[in-house]
DNA sequence: ACTTTATTTCATTTTTTATTGAAATAGATG
DNA sequence: CATCTATTTCAATAAAAAATGAAATAAAGT
């Protein structure tokens, strides 16, 4: 093989305004829920494309290595925020937003918040027997603020599933 | 100075079990809203303290620099979630816990989420004056999206001064 | 006013987290 | 079923975030 003919390829086509505007978007609102700089622009470059990217085309675009696309697409993919597309004719998977925007805050929602809360109302129970050591005065103290905690957590138990079906519509 | 005698104490006093699941807990909770670590667990000493605690104190229990509380305090006492005591005859500040725990929900979706969704609401108006160089069938995809994100993202917004009362109380 | 003690700031270091890319695996195609 | 091509996995590396600690500043005591 000749060397350096035809290597192939790091052109990173340039990305459209559009899509940049796109890309910086989730990228922050991904961020917010914990999801890397990456994942954020698979699904930025997704939500703006007309048609289904195949792998290659999305590390073409936006310039990522191999890996951190087949990573990203595999959690955009568990939390459904990315379907895979058939496409006829064409051997390689490819890739669509999905526009139930909703299903990424259902998701955290679901595997984040509601089991911290589950958690934290479980380690309350241990702390009030703990504090069942402490002299009278500081117990009665410890023991308010728990019960303060603990109305606070389960207020926003009860709130979860109700945001979620306002998001769900 | 005879080497090694009462140098100036790396004595990082055990923690109790009450203390521990205190710190862990917050930990938690507060990585969620992007504070680090250090943040939760002076926090969590701060929660489970019968009386006020010097900075001083508060870099022994949990082994901690100086650098880290000073900063840490420094964030908490700006959310709200902890504020300086006066203890008499001391001459360090002191610090408490502030158990109006709705303080921590409520700076997080007025500093972080509201400017984010306002941001983004912004950009759609962006994008969507972008998408019109589009071919008309691209551009009526691209912009069914864009509706779709933009009547999400104004849910959104107009669900947070909800929860914020909610949590408030 | 000076000395001591407490607190903040910030450049450096450490730790944590995310990305890369090469090797392994899986899946098509002829 | 042998050979491509596509995808996943994971150890190594790079990037980002957090913690340290020494120097600067501020506040209190004498």
């Amino acid at each position: 093989m000749p060397a350096g003919l035809k290597e192939t390829a790091l052109e990173t086509s340039a990305l459209s305004e559009l899509e940049v505007e796109s890309i910086e978007m989730f990228i922050g609102f991904f961020k917010l829920i914990g999801l890397q700089k990456s994942i954020g622009e698979i699904y930025g470059v997704l939500f703006v494309s007309p048609r289904a990217l195949s792998m290659e085309e999305i590390i073409d675009r936006l310039g990522i290595s191999l890996g951190a696309a087949s990573q990203g697409l595999k959690v955009l993919r568990s939390v459904g925020a990315v379907k895979a597309v058939y496409v006829p004719g064409e051997r390689r998977d490819h890739f669509a937003a999905d526009l139930e925007l909703s299903k990424f805050a259902t998701a955290f929602i679901k595997e984040d918040l509601q089991p911290r809360v589950d958690r934290a109302l479980q380690r309350i129970e241990t702390m009030e027997s703990l504090a069942e050591e402490m002299s009278p005065m500081d117990r009665a103290a410890a023991e308010e603020r728990l019960e303060k905690l603990k109305h606070w957590l389960e207020r926003g138990e009860k709130m979860l599933p109700w945001i979620l079906k306002f998001l769900v519509h």
